[in-house]
DNA sequence: ACAATAGTGTCTGTAAGACAGTATTCT
DNA sequence: AGAATACTGTCTTACAGACACTATTGT
């Protein structure tokens, strides 16, 4: 048999998670110690290799719920991003991987795995500005998964995603603050929320701050598009309105 | 070695090209006719497996040249989508693909070539509109892929990519009313496109239709995205002026 | 003159940016 | 009463939808 052709690469393929959440006002991203080599010891997100007779939206499920324990009952937003296929980007071999964001509300710190030393929250913002923190291209990986994200939230109704099922408007807005590093004005903020049609729905119920008047609760509408969508304000900064 | 967890696959990869253009005022795809098993005698998209050494993008821009011509000197808009994985999607054995959008204008028709008995510009519409007529699950990534121009043309200026070098207003409102399946009124959208800094820049030459005063000529401009983006009607239909 | 395409101007409605003011709770 | 948070209303500006009108060509 000659080689008339170059040969086609055999690969093998992984999943990579980015999770991410907002707690404490920033977006942050789950990040595991590796245990193993390559990189052990390094940051890197959690993911992990195909398997036999599955596809790559269950092997992520799957990662998901190993790696964190997320996604037994209530499954969040999971989405596929992009393929990073750089023929070195693996020392094992000819590894491609699949990037998929998954969206979380603040969740308890998650357990460790057997293939990870520990699993952390770590805030995206650093990570961002100065990369070459992360094993493999996870910094590349994350960096894209973020701007993806922000764009996301302009026209989707994504962001209520990263909220517990029922929360306030001004826990909506805080997510979108996070996720875009930008103050939003609440007031304008709880118009165009109000007036998207399917955007959220209130419960009736309500929760008291420590001081100050109780917020009405809503969850989730049917709507996942926002016409017209709320954009990022590419021109202007903007000022918080009682600070 | 015992078998502690199931086994990693081991897979193949091709890059599927979705590539479009837009002739007679339809959107059209390049679809081959298959010349090898599987799916022998049926129309698919154009594509071919991932070699040793070389990344998805490069596979895709080989395949995009390989297959078509297109790309040599002057290569338009490339861009990977997403990944197809389900197990049983090839009956060859275990193949995924990356599908990968193309933007091309209005070009000659291409050359047939080794694995394809021909290739032909089709109109998109229809095999959206009665799906089953492509091999593999050829259909579900022309109808994703479609969409995703659709969404993309709002926010970006990808819509000049269909259009030659030089191209008037008039072109260009074409090629979005071809993707969208949607009249627009001529007289906003010359607004809308002129205000919009960076999108289009004016050659300073024009072009004489068969009659008519002659057109302006235009080519890209330095701006990526559309700020605000010029949407796609969701609620009322729209009625061209001039009939 | 007329048809045909190119391009400008104007009116109007919708929605976003800015921000004053009112409401409801706790201490 | 005062502080803190929740929410409503109003003014203004930006921009899209609709459409009248002018400009420049060929026949």
């Amino acid at each position: 048999m000659q080689r008339a052709r170059p040969p086609h690469a055999i690969v093998q393929v992984t999943a990579d998670l980015v999770i991410l959440t907002v707690r404490d006002g920033q977006l942050q991203v789950l990040l595991i110690e590796r245990g193993n080599e390559p990189f052990k010891g390094c940051l890197a997100l959690p993911g992990g290799f195909l398997r036999d007779g599955e596809d790559l939206d269950t092997a992520a499920r799957r990662e998901l719920l190993g790696e964190t324990g997320i996604g037994g009952t209530h499954i969040p937003h999971l989405e596929q991003l992009r393929v990073y296929s750089a023929p070195d980007r693996d020392p094992r071999g000819r590894v491609v991987t699949v990037a998929y964001l998954a969206l979380a509300p603040n969740l308890p710190l998650p357990t460790a795995s057997t293939d990870a030393v520990a699993a952390a929250w770590t805030s995206a913002g650093p990570l961002l500005h100065s990369p070459g923190q992360l094993a493999f291209d996870h910094d590349q990986i994350l960096a894209d998964t973020v701007e993806h994200s922000r764009a996301k939230l302009e026209h989707t109704t994504l962001a209520a995603s990263f909220c517990p099922p029922e929360f306030t408007i001004g826990d909506l807005m805080h997510i979108y603050e996070a996720v875009w590093d930008q103050q939003l004005d609440l007031r304008n903020f709880y118009r165009k929320v109000s007036q998207t049609e399917g955007f959220i729905v209130p419960t009736g119920r309500k929760r008291a701050p420590d001081t100050g008047r109780p917020a009405t609760l809503y969850r989730r509408g049917p709507a996942q598009v926002l016409h017209p969508p709320m954009l990022r304000n590419p021109r202007t900064g903007r000022v918080r309105p009682s600070q």
